[in-house]
RNA sequence: GGAGAGGUGGCAGAGUGGUCGAAUGCGGCGGUCUCGAAAACCGUUACUCCGCUUUGCGGGGUCUUGGGUUCAAAUCCCAACCUCUCCGCCA
């Protein structure tokens, strides 16, 4: 969310950073509401003195044993015209908060400005891999090995949900944890397993809301939705907090489980794990100094890099362009990984800067030496990584003439010991 | 689900209608003392909005939130949310 005062002052940056952004709100009305509340801020704001100093009057004529009557009669009128100004300043103020929350993040001056066209592969990682077979898709991989259960999950749910089986169950767990345990002790994260179920509140903290209602499940008895990455929780952990800035950065990681109702997507890709309703994720969340919010963009997403370096699976980072940002972030880098059975560039992780903006939303800031006047801290948070896709990645990469599929050995601990999953 | 208690500053905790942004204690910060430290003592210590002649000044708002009563609300009434205790149910 914006400061008002951003846009009052700086409205030609605004909409320069919006038309980047391809977002067409219109900022006049937002201009003018906002004028029109500091406007009559100042009528009611003088009329609550009056009414102040009348009281500390009644009050004295009162302790003086004096008749308040001629006081008291002049306040009533003083209280009326202040009940006429309240309701209207409401009213305003409520459609200037509306306003605010529509709009969204401006890019980062770094970011290229164009469509998805302009995305920049800024480095990659490994070589697509080449068999001297013709590469199975995971779907055929899991199915012939009997690890998912894509049917009888849709009996269970419906479409697009997963039914992991047998070493595809194992796989899941050996992966949330061998990243977990990356995270936590290589790259100094702190474990949070926060809820799945969140607010309202949490959900317009981080910026889901109000805009993408229509994608997240919903509990409409609670008024409680199933969060869609751990990043809600997680940054919301601090919704409303002043941070100590000797604690900073502060730096999260937590599984969880994902939901997303993918509203209008069916169509593409629609078979297998590339698109479900829910996956799991580790996610990792930074709360830092603002001056420091570049470069822990650049740590987060070594991290996440770190996860497929590790599993080897070749991965190519991408610099988001303007136009393809999502609404909270100011930049953003993908790791798509390949999959060589697909043939495809998948997106495993997304890696983002997102300022202020959502600290402001959340009311997230911090205080200390540096100052001593309370300010919005820069939240971060990147995949690291996200399960589905890279389950996709690891069968279709690792998979063998004979339809096995050899295990990455860092998970192999995590597995039991367990070098390769064959067909039974 | 039933019954009760309660939500006040970073924390603890007073405050039952006007003199309360709010006693007191702890913590934090600055100082005195000290070679240094501790202790003691002194001082200081919320956030936010608006305006202006903008390192300052003036004013408004904020005691969970939203309504209401009143000339006047932290204080009284109603509702919502949250927390705690007991009972029931339960992985």
């Amino acid at each position: 969310m914006f400061d008002i005062k951003l846009i009052r002052e700086n409205i030609e940056a605004v909409k320069s950073g919006l038309a980047a952004k391809n977002v067409k709100i219109s900022l006049e009305d937002i201009i003018q509401l906002d004028q029109k509340n500091r406007q009559l801020l100042m009528a009611v704001e003088e009329l609550r003195g009056q009414k102040n100093t009348a009281n500390d009057e009644i009050s004295r004529l009162l302790k003086e044993k004096k008749d308040p009557k001629e006081k008291i009669s002049s306040m009533k009128a003083i209280a009326a015209g202040i009940d006429h100004l309240e309701p209207q300043i409401k009213e305003i103020q409520m459609r200037i908060q509306d306003c605010l929350l529509g709009i969204p993040n401006l890019p980062h001056a770094s970011v290229p400005v164009g469509g998805i066209e302009k995305n920049q592969v800024v480095r990659s990682w490994g070589e697509p891999k080449t068999f001297d077979f013709k590469p199975r898709t995971h779907v055929e991989i899991a199915e012939q090995l009997d690890i998912i259960d894509f049917k009888r999950a849709a009996k269970l749910s419906g479409s697009h949900f997963v039914l992991f089986k047998r070493a595809g169950a194992l796989l899941e767990r050996a992966l949330i944890n061998f990243m977990l345990d990356v995270h936590t002790r290589e790259h100094g994260y702190t474990e949070v397993f926060p809820p799945v179920l969140v607010n309202r509140e949490s959900m317009t903290g981080t910026g889901q809301l109000p805009k993408m209602e229509a994608d997240m499940y919903r509990l409409k008895e609670e008024d409680l939705f199933l969060v869609p990455t751990a990043e809600v929780p997680v940054t919301n952990i601090h919704r409303g907090e002043v941070l100590d800035e000797e604690k900073l950065p502060i730096c999260y990681a937590a599984y969880t489980p994902c939901f997303r109702r993918e509203a209008g997507s069916y169509g593409k890709e629609t078979k297998g794990l590339v698109r479900v309703h829910q996956f799991d994720k580790v996610e990792l969340v930074k709360f830092v100094r603002p001056s420091d919010s570049y470069d822990e963009l650049e740590k987060l997403v070594g991290h996440a890099e770190k996860i497929f370096q590790l599993l080897g699976l070749p991965y190519r980072v991408l610099l988001l362009a303007s136009g393809d940002l999502s609404f909270a972030a100011a930049k953003c880098y993908d790791i798509e990984v390949y999959a060589a059975g697909l043939d495809k560039w998948l997106e495993c992780s997304s890696c983002s800067n997102f300022e202020d903006f959502q600290a402001r939303r959340a009311d997230i800031r911090f205080k200390g030496k540096t100052t001593p006047k309370p300010m919005f801290v820069h939240t971060l948070n990147g995949s690291g990584v996200a399960l589905a896709r890279t389950v996709v990645a690891i069968l279709e990469n690792y998979q063998t003439k004979d339809g096995d599929v050899i295990i990455p050995e860092v998970l192999r601990p995590y597995m039991g010991g367990l070098e390769k999953i064959r067909r039974s």
